[in-house]
DNA sequence: GGACTTCAGTGACTAGAATCACTTAAGGGA
DNA sequence: TCCCTTAAGTGATTCTAGTCACTGAAGTCC
């Protein structure tokens, strides 16, 4: 593994000891992934706990009739909970995580990632601690889900979007209804209001974020 | 501590190694909860892990407008994940659990809880297997939330409902739709259909299933 | 600079669920 | 037994969101 890379990874994951970053660097592979490719999914087996280098991963719930949702975003310094947590899975739905733009991975044998629980303490806090902040936001997202309008959930929706990746928002219409399990034309017409109140401008294939909270 | 608990907590928790028992008997204390007791509430600082003896706990996530909805149920030998996942919590939401029955729990105080996983392995796994186990619920509960209509929705919550408290539902048709945050008159619209198609009996605060899947 | 494709806007209609305003039924206590 | 409380049933109405069937607009590729 190149230097470059392991200076990368202490970016990233600095509360690591360094004993675990030898581990990391002889043991794992660095992956790099495309935009839009798919980079989890469960129900077949997940080998590899994963962590985030670089870019930006979605993790979204689909079910069978091709329906999703986006459960939260993660961005480098995190971990895939969900490559830690699920055994092979047999539902109808999937989690799946996918690239939001041009990512890199890094693989760590599951077996391995076992063994470390134990044997690192600075892993065993890192794994608690990513356990804890994803399910503190899975309940957000059911909390907009159950208790919230569309109008909210969009405006949530787009609250996080600019948080992890600034405000212009490069999405269709068409992607924004399908992460929140909606259709396009009930997201235009929301999208119209909220560009009414001023809290955003609309373009072809972009959304320019004004500011949110005043809406 | 008497024998006759010491029995119990064997019986409900026997992954636990004997010095991790002796700790438990020694350091934490067992309450009992009464019916509609509240055992935990996020917000304020929680103090304590909670370990499940016997009863039936529900986990529930309520709003600012007090509207809730039911995340799972607790069981003997489960542990609140909860408990020992939040720091204080001042958001609008909040996470409650509440006893459906009277119950037996095991407070064990967080920096005890804290300090066993690095010193005893069972308890490390049994806190990982838990983070799995509510992740994985709250997943399920989720997806019938954000794909589902309400008659599906009605139909998971009565099935879980019978998985942990039998066949005898005692609850009034009010307490289902406060549960699964909708209103009286739809749950029981959605009732008298299942009780047309076969499914259920309904009598006066208590619904009598007979075969759920069916429908 | 058309022709085509993809994205966005809009009106009409439908469906599911919530709400309102009651009525009816069941059980419990005096 | 009658009264009272609480639970359940029901029709009418409203609201939110999804669907259908378009039209218009913005880019893109020859």
């Amino acid at each position: 593994m190149e230097i470059s890379q392991k200076e990368a990874i202490l970016q990233q994951f600095p509360q690591f000891e360094q004993t675990l970053l030898d581990e990391i660097l002889t043991h794992s592979t660095i992956k790099q992934v495309e935009e839009g490719e798919e980079v989890m999914r469960t129900g077949q087996y997940i080998r590899s706990t994963v962590l985030l280098l670089s870019g930006l991963l979605k993790v979204y719930r689909e079910d069978d009739e091709g329906n999703e949702f986006l459960m939260y975003y993660l961005e480098p310094g995190n971990a895939c909970a969900l490559s830690m947590m699920c055994t092979a899975r047999d539902e109808q739905s999937q989690i799946m995580a996918k690239a939001v733009t041009v990512a890199e991975v890094i693989l760590i044998p599951s077996h391995l990632s076992e063994q470390w629980l134990a044997k690192y303490k600075s892993w065993h806090n890192f794994v608690i601690a990513s356990y804890r902040q994803r399910f503190e936001e899975l309940l957000q997202t059911l909390d907009s889900i159950a208790f919230k309008g569309l109008d909210e959930r969009l405006l949530f929706y787009l609250k996080r979007h600019v948080k992890v990746s600034g405000k212009e928002i490069r999405l269709s219409h068409q992607q924004i209804a399908l992460e929140l399990n909606s259709s396009r034309e009930v997201i235009s017409r929301l999208l119209k209001k909220l560009e009414q109140s001023g809290a955003i401008t609309l373009h072809r294939n972009f959304i320019e974020v004004h500011d949110l909270e005043v809406v």
